[in-house]
DNA sequence: GTAAAAACTTGATTTAGATCAAGAGTTTTA
DNA sequence: TAAAACTCTTGATCTAAATCAAGTTTTTAC
């Protein structure tokens, strides 16, 4: 549990003994059985939050009652909704996890302390944010340039495993298409 | 020109004197006639750029030689390729003037100096980066869920006044649709 | 261990939006 | 200020992917 997260800060930024051990002091685990929610929309999120096991995806429901897909996120990943921690309104999104999950919680004012009183802590934190960044230009660019088949194959490519990890109508749902038409892709790319 | 910038800074951070004077000491002031490339694909993008007047759009070409806008920025935004800038690899994007445009630019170099030197401008930019980060999160959430005219609705809505000041079919293509459907579009929602 | 519930596949049909095409405005440039 | 080069509109046609429908396989839960 938590020493995958500290293995991962060890990794990602350089602390000292005690700068480990005051953000462990702050550290909540929790754990999620499958189809648990971690948040549900109409409630603020109020955590960073760190999965070391398990897999949760993020999602929204329109006025019809589908789901649309926006994020998944596996352990040694970061989740959570971003813009109710900011503004401390009511999320948009739901959040809940796809296989049993433990994830390591910051309540924010905890994590914004962090930032403050550890340099090292805040750049990381930076750093993740710069590449999370990235990577949502690069999904973007992608809907709006790829074809349905080339879009499950860039993210088979730039996800393996996330494929036999997680139901494939949820992955349709990801890639803006239906179960339907990524069942048929699948059968054709496999031909292939 | 860089005058506009100061008034940013002063809305958006507390600075003293020598600081503003140091931020401004690395300012370099580019002006872009319309159609003049900020960025070209293959380059190497080595700033951080603010628009103190003007427009310019981010976009790729495809191999059937489709341009495919990705984001539009005005004055008082932020431009360039994070990606290139981060990794220092020749981008996939090109970056051009819509008008006539004025930019005060930092090298990255420089601007990280400013990041460790001046906390508050730190602590700016990375507001600064969330908000963008937020911004992104909910065009991809728009491009799952909406159709065509409600994707144009919801652009109008966000961005009053981009309509008007960017040629349709860049906004088509920011859209992810074709010229025709928008001028379609607009024909249709006149009406109502 | 088996019934119920999900998840996936396959086929037939429909449709939103793309493509092709041609004319009317509008800007740009020389 | 005229011609060239864009930009927008409108109509006809096409197509990728959605929707509808029904059957099969896999997973979940008692």
């Amino acid at each position: 549990m938590y020493d995958i997260f500290q293995k991962y800060l060890e990794e990602k930024t350089e602390l000292t003994q005690a700068e480990s051990e005051r953000i462990q002091s702050f550290a909540i685990i929790k754990k999620l059985r499958k189809r648990q929610y971690l948040l549900q929309e109409g409630d603020v999120w109020k955590y960073d939050a760190f999965i070391t096991q398990g897999c949760v995806r993020t999602y929204t429901v329109d006025d019809k009652g589908s789901e649309h897909v926006n994020s998944f996120s596996i352990e040694n990943w970061w989740t959570g909704d971003r813009e109710s921690l900011m503004t401390q309104q009511p999320s948009r999104f739901n959040i809940d996890a796809i296989e049993d999950t433990e994830l390591v919680l910051f309540t924010h004012e905890n994590f914004e302390l962090l930032c403050r009183e550890i340099p090292a802590f805040n750049n990381m934190v930076n750093a993740i944010l710069q590449r999370s960044f990235i990577a949502a230009q690069n999904r973007i660019q992608a809907s709006l340039t790829l074809t349905a088949e080339e879009k499950y194959l860039n993210f088979v490519n730039k996800y393996p495993g996330f494929a036999s990890r997680i139901p494939q109508t949820m992955i349709a749902s990801y890639l803006g298409m239906t179960p339907e038409t990524l069942s048929r892709i699948r059968k054709q790319t496999a031909k292939k």
